[in-house]
DNA sequence: TCCAGATAGCTATTGCCCATAACAATACCG
DNA sequence: CGGTATTGTTATGGGCAATAGCTATCTGGA
């Protein structure tokens, strides 16, 4: 089976070359692929980073949350109302304007889902890299954001 | 100048240890900046991408771009117009229903700042990560996707 | 030569994600 | 105690990408 028809042309392309713009593709490329899977839980990758975070920090408060992902606060609201619907979160008041967040019994339960499709996830990923690079990926983007 | 007040709390945060979320936080962050200085030649990352293409390529069509960038061909079509309508690229029929697309003067111009942009925007990327990690980010990015 | 299937370019539409602005209520700090 | 900062929220808009569908055209095999 041949890898290239009238259509697939072979084109000149330096934008690999580019960590920018490999990056940029990495991401979409992989952000798909987890995405499609989440899926499979009725959860984005937002909410299941969010139902991590809210699991290792008992009472945390939306603002504190949004602070951590870079969510803007005004997005944290439909985001916690969905999961606030679907029974995975509670919220509790702290005070007269905060409120702490924790998992209820079914959001521990599909949280600790998601954690298992992102691990394997995460292996598959690490698995297509070649072994001399795989070890330096996470260092390397973590000084790119961090 | 303290780096923590009351509101920015210490949280435990295992995200940043995924490389998928690492990428998908490093490509945002990135992604960001890169727009920024972009934008100041009126360009998004998209768009430079295409007349780098373009450049490279002389008489590309719209669908072989598409292609080659992981755009839908419907999605090309205001992207090319937006070019077009600024006197970045010329479009001239190659059949009856094929065109072939190519830079004006001011396209490659705007090409060339663009590129400048884009290789100094790179050279910060790389500099930000130690350099046991440098080389290995390229490649091991490009394993994700390609 | 002719025709079925594939392709090009395009329109229209939709949903999703994110940014911004604004507001009332509340908490904090000097 | 009073000004300032923060919280949670509503409303809104823009940008981007996916989908479906359309017409015209090209291609390759019978």
């Amino acid at each position: 089976m041949s890898n290239s028809n009238r259509y697939t042309v072979i084109m000149r392309d330096p934008l690999p070359q580019l960590p920018g713009y490999s990056l940029r593709r990495a991401a979409h490329a992989t952000a798909a692929e987890l995405g499609a899977r989440l899926a499979t839980l009725g959860l984005r990758q937002v909410d299941a980073s969010v139902l991590i975070l809210i699991a290792e920090n008992a009472d945390v408060t939306a603002s504190a949350l949004g602070r951590q992902l870079d969510i803007q606060r005004a997005n944290m609201v439909p985001l916690l109302k969905k999961l606030d619907d679907e029974g995975l979160i509670e919220r509790q008041p702290l005070d007269g304007k905060s409120q702490a967040l924790l998992l209820t019994a079914a959001g521990r339960e599909r949280m600790e889902a998601a954690l298992g499709i992102i691990h394997e996830f995460e292996d598959e990923l690490l698995a297509r890299i070649p072994a001399r690079h795989r070890d330096h990926l996470l260092p390397a983007l973590n000084a790119l954001w961090r």
